[in-house]
DNA sequence: GCGGAAATTTGAATCGATCCAACAAAAATG
DNA sequence: CATTTTTGTTGGATCGATTCAAATTTCCGC
């Protein structure tokens, strides 16, 4: 006697309950996904069928193949996964490109490139109609990898200035400006940047030969933005130390450290990030130096949180909700052909910001 | 003559990759997949015809076919998409599952049930090796549709009683006490509860009956936690206002205008999760309430901004990130056994509690 | 130059569905 | 009752890869 096999690996699958119902798998494939169009009394048999014999439904898994579109997009990052959930320029970013997906029902596949050696693999293997990257350090890589998918992808923030792949960004040089006239007019006059990367990896004080052969042409934007303008009033711009940083605690307070250890201390800060900014915020309240009664404070981008820090942060704000929304419909709504889109910024004034200090 | 068609819609294959290189399929798969066994000569003739026809690689929608695993783990919630990137405690469980995730090189796969009509086909077609679904509002039919895809899959939050499925959850009772205890030591008497939903969709004033009968054991334990402990210290329970909210700042401050407007106010909240605990303190300060001079609250979560708020919450801390980070390793080494986990809680007093008042 | 081991390559089978042209049966029409 | 129309069902083709046993080629030592 045979013994019974318990428990047989290999789950039910539709050719299965066809033949089980005793149908073609056409019929039984109609009774899931068109039923409408299956007598009636067929139909039931059929799920009758399939529950007895406790079948799952139809597998994605295969009718993907077939169908062809995942219906979801994927959002591709050189950070680790938790970035998405952290960050809080990226996640009101993803809370747009949310907006989008549910609107359409379609899904959200996060995938993270933080691992060198599975960064290619992840990227080649997820299951998606198309990409939106966080072009951040080490974006271009990244950039390369998904080209070679050959799915629809849009590139966010810091582009590099390549014409040939969609992408929506900021207005840098008005954002720029606009930070720079804030201060210029509350009458300061001794200014510091801490400057987004430029290009490779690397923190400290940026010469003007680093700044003209940026690979990131948005670092290279708003730093023209603010020099600009400052140079409207009479600023001498080639006197402003620049410290380019990695947007995160460590650098930005040696960027600090390098700032305030020099002769002539300025008076505002010109940062590229809302992070940079906060973190300037802290480290200078920590050494007693008061915002902005003795240096003013301006942010770039907007986060929710630059609102909620002590003193309220006075910022460049950035469309971000719709930025993410826009980029989610750029690859819902893919009709083959490269989008580049620009946004305009604002300035949002609170308290970091104030005259500058007399003498 | 035959006019040259241009851009042949159809993508290219890995079978005219073959077939334009003069092998078979399998040998063209064995260059992407294992090139190792492929002698270096065909190798590079191959990836040069791949190159040159722009072949975008294998495609994973036909590998994973084959393959069986999408190498993804899918977070189910009946809320919209954004919930993960905006709630706070959703928040902290993601940057667990992320941490679980990197560290494997899994992606995480979003997926919305909040649509009534897509809730079914969202989670039946997501392409996932199994989910964690976020049990909220709402959760049972999340958990019914998903286990129907028999995959395996973990439910986190208040669970149902229901022992069959995978689970992970804190030890409620026991944080009921602490947050009870913690109240009654410091001399509170009046009490009033601000309890997370027990079952239908509904807000109000609670009933004995109705914590009987709740669906969702998680709040009913609680409730169970906070009444055992206060028993104790000789507080007639009975007399506890329990208002049933939905978690969010309206049902909340309708609560707290029908728990302070009654005859004997409380000195004393115990808020069954962090959002509702700080949605009081701005109500209650926004009235001139002193918090925690006039009245004292307890919290229960241990989200982050709990210790940013004014005054920093008293709560009951999960942790949150480890429930994540099992979670997600329990759908990555799943092994078809039903686990459920409870995790301990602890007290961790902030300034939003302190004396009761005196008279 | 030969036998046998090792290294490559082949091609059919498989993964799990959906689609669709062709056919069959039932219903409506003349 | 014969003919068209409508409604349902069938089974082969297809989606795009991977796998593996079998066939073939190459490599070695003698």
């Amino acid at each position: 006697m045979a013994p019974l096999v318990e428990g047989q690996a290999r789950p039910i699958r539709l050719a299965d309950i066809a033949k089980a119902a005793g149908v073609s798998h056409g019929t039984a494939s109609n009774v899931f996904s068109r039923p409408e169009i299956v007598r009636a009394e067929v139909r039931e048999r059929v799920k009758a069928v399939a529950e007895a014999m406790g079948y799952a439904g139809p597998d994605p898994k295969g009718r993907l193949l077939r169908a062809g579109k995942v219906n979801a997009i994927g959002v591709g990052t050189t950070e680790p996964l938790s970035y998405f959930f952290e960050d809080p320029f990226a996640r009101v970013m993803m809370a747009g490109i949310s907006e989008a997906c549910d609107a359409t029902g379609a899904g959200i596949a996060l995938v993270s490139a933080a691992n060198q050696e599975k960064l290619a693999w992840n990227i080649q293997s997820a299951l998606v109609d198309g990409f939106i990257l966080f072009c951040i350090e080490g974006g271009s890589r990244l950039v390369d990898l998904t080209r070679e998918r050959r799915l629809p992808f849009v590139a966010l923030e810091l582009g590099f200035h390549d014409e040939t792949i969609s992408a929506i960004g900021v207005d840098n040089v008005a954002g720029g400006r606009l930070a720079a006239r804030h201060l210029a007019e509350l009458g300061h006059r001794r200014f510091a940047v801490l400057s987004l990367t430029l290009g490779e990896d690397r923190t400290g004080f940026v010469t003007p030969e680093m700044v003209r052969s940026a690979v990131y042409t948005g670092t290279r934007d708003r730093l023209a933005g603010y020099f600009e303008e400052l140079s409207r009033f009479g600023v001498d711009t080639t006197q402003i130390p620049i410290f380019e940083t990695e947007n995160e605690q460590k650098s930005t307070r040696a960027g600090l450290e390098a700032i305030f250890s020099g002769g002539e201390r300025p008076t505002a800060i010109l940062a590229m990030s809302d992070r940079m900014a906060m973190i300037a915020i802290e480290w200078l309240t920590a050494r007693g130096i008061k915002v902005p009664q003795d240096v003013s404070v301006v942010g770039f981008d907007g986060v929710p949180d630059g609102a909620l820090c002590d003193p309220p942060l006075t910022t460049i704000a950035q469309p971000i909700t719709e930025i993410g929304r826009r980029a989610a419909r750029m690859i819902l709504d893919f009709d083959g052909t490269v989008r580049r889109e620009t946004m305009g910024v604002e300035l949002v004034v609170r308290a970091s910001t104030g005259p500058a200090p007399k003498g």
